[in-house]
DNA sequence: CTGTATCCAAGTAGATACTG
DNA sequence: CAGTATCTACTTGGATACAG
């Protein structure tokens, strides 16, 4: 649990909102979540894009040097000409994939409430305001 | 705005983002946390600006708004002057910490090693260029 | 093929002031 | 007490062009 306080889960000391930081960003989750299928294979980067609908170069690049950094992917290179780059989780990021599995589970079952909910509360309360929640469960 | 269509074109919009849209926000993950320790009991305004420290009268407003539409979180006003507004968890909010308490145990088990792992990074690789990873499993 | 660099649009969050 | 309104700064992500 937390170190200290309890009270105290603010600043760079809680570790989730150091981890939700992470992999919240846009493209994370995708990329991560490629990889897990591919695994223990390794993706290439265009193969990469291919795979991620939507993502630019840019985008897919920054992301993967951001989870390279963290040590969550690992990165290799043939030095061929053209260059061929390999992406693979590592043990760390394979560790992350247990409880992100755990969270996609609760997504696909839940979202679909949770997108209803939206929709009712846009619909039935843009000034108007009942005391309670949409749906719960 | 979400003025959104429903085509929802480029993207087979995976269910996990859209989650992590809502609870990878800024404030968003530590409100949950706040409610889920609280947990049954409810916790009004005011005493959840004092447990989330740095937090802004319209980030707290803004990011309950959001979980009260999105019916994971549920609003009780007690008509009095001046009013007491008192929140909690719903049944969806609590089913959420679950998965999400997973991931917090991830965070705080790794995150050590993922700041670490950035700092090796920004250390040994400022231009020049390794092709290993800093530390994995 | 796999990136980098630049510019720009859009969204997110903070400070501050005001209201029922 | 519990918000809302506004204005601004910062960050994120996208388009495009270019390089090794």
């Amino acid at each position: 649990m937390t170190s200290s306080r309890q009270g105290d889960l603010f600043d760079p000391l809680c570790p989730t909102r150091q981890v939700l930081d992470r992999i919240g960003t846009k493209w994370t989750s995708m990329v991560i979540k490629v990889l897990a299928e591919a695994a223990p294979e390794e993706v290439r980067f265009g193969e990469l894009r291919r795979r991620i609908p939507g993502i630019s170069q840019k985008m897919l690049s920054s992301t993967l040097q951001s989870l390279v950094r963290d040590g969550l992917i690992a990165r290799r290179v043939e030095p061929t000409v053209p260059p061929r780059v390999h992406y693979r989780l590592t043990e760390l990021g394979l560790s992350l994939e247990t409880p992100l599995a755990a969270l996609r589970a609760w997504a696909e079952t839940h979202v679909s409430t949770l997108l209803r909910n939206n929709r009712l509360a846009e619909q039935l309360a843009p000034h108007t305001q009942g005391e309670e929640s949409p749906a719960r469960s």
